[in-house]
DNA sequence: GTCTATAAGGCGATAGAC
DNA sequence: GTCTATCGCCTTATAGAC
């Protein structure tokens, strides 16, 4: 996974073990990602994030400094790899900007994990002292603006009916897509996060758009666009 | 502080006792609440709680006989008291069914801890072995049962369009509220939960409803019912 | 870079005094 | 009904050996 396939040079050897460093660092985050969606962060403990990623707590802690360094290093990482590159390329219609959402949806109900940290953790977040609180004032901010200017342009497009708000309905996106997702934790086997999400994407850009139309029957960017 | 002042019958004794246990109690579960608002289950103590009771820990042990005991009663209890009485009255129209959701998110937004403690919670508890679960497995089941009969109902009168999907709809609406709920907890004063669903119930009436009306200017329903 | 050992304290639950 | 005391275990973080 880790293909380092270097020349000669001092530097490069040093990559080498320095890559090798990242893989161990990279175990303990998947490690941790598991134990933050099971327990959220307060109650998880280092020695069992630990023992998951082979590694005893005295070794967890020579790579993260503090169970905190730990928490917003696994958020830092998790949003680099997941959907925030997601406004990279500019979206050529409101639809292609849902059918990259629902790509997104997708992507989360393939990681488990994952989800039902966020879950957890945006949860115990909303207490001011949280260690996380911060990262997810941050983050809703970003994601709200992110799909508030593409729907803003939507309009400006003669798109998007002109006297729709578009940073409330970015917030209202997001909260549809966040609140299946509790939905969908309690029964991840049986409940169609992806389906519900096309639903209330069909109906909106009914209701929203000059034209009226809906959805396109079953269209790409849905597929898991595994970017890791 | 336990004034059982008892004349000579044994069973008002017993009942007058019964009554001070009850204010103990309840002040146990208020303390609880705000709580696992701010750590969720896991990582709450006892020994805080009952702190905050004015009480010790052996002291609270002796109301809820274990920890996950104190958890279900909160509960419980919550339930009783907030919007499980939503469904009582039969809703004349789908315009009330929102309006009356509408005064549950008033209700919950005047209750940041109570509100809170659902957001963490319900985060915790997708993974299966969380003691409120099952719990909550029900109450979504309960909710979007409940708000689906209303929304056939309306199908069924010719309210609202034929082609609508009342359970789906009714999952959709859970979200969005929940959703509000997660971005709300992060910013409690500035954040206008109401005015959002209001929007969206509003957009939502003009697409779903036969005659495509929207919600009535500012009526009635969204006072806080103050039931507790 | 990883280990073991340890410090210093919190946890839930039980037992028994009053 | 509430207290104190206690059991056995778990917690994060640090120190120092290898």
């Amino acid at each position: 996974m880790d293909r380092t396939q270097d020349g000669k040079p001092r530097r490069t050897a040093a990559r080498g073990s320095y890559a090798v460093g990242d893989e161990r660092r990279a175990r303990i985050l998947d490690a941790a990602v598991e134990h933050f969606a099971q327990w959220g962060f307060h109650a998880s403990s280092l020695a069992r994030i630990a023992k998951d990623a082979g590694i005893t707590q005295g070794g967890l802690l020579h790579h993260f400094r503090s169970k905190e360094d730990l928490l917003i290093s696994v958020l830092r990482r998790t949003d680099e790899q997941g959907g925030v590159r997601l406004f990279a390329r500019e979206p050529q219609s409101v639809v292609e900007t849902f059918q990259t959402l629902l790509g997104l949806a997708a992507y989360n109900a393939e990681r488990p994990g994952r989800t039902k940290m966020f879950n957890a953790l945006v949860g115990e977040a909303g207490e001011r002292g949280h260690p996380a609180h911060d990262f997810f004032v941050g983050r809703y901010r970003m994601v709200i603006e992110g799909i508030g200017r593409e729907l803003r342009d939507a309009v400006e497009r003669g798109e998007v009916k002109p006297g729709t708000d578009p940073e409330a309905l970015a917030a209202e996106i997001a909260a549809v897509m966040d609140g299946l997702q509790l939905q969908w934790a309690l029964a991840p086997e049986t409940y169609d996060m992806v389906g519900r999400l096309r639903a209330y994407f069909d109906r909106l850009l009914r209701s929203v758009t000059v034209d009226g139309v809906g959805l396109p029957e079953r269209s790409g960017g849905e597929e898991d666009r595994s970017e890791n």
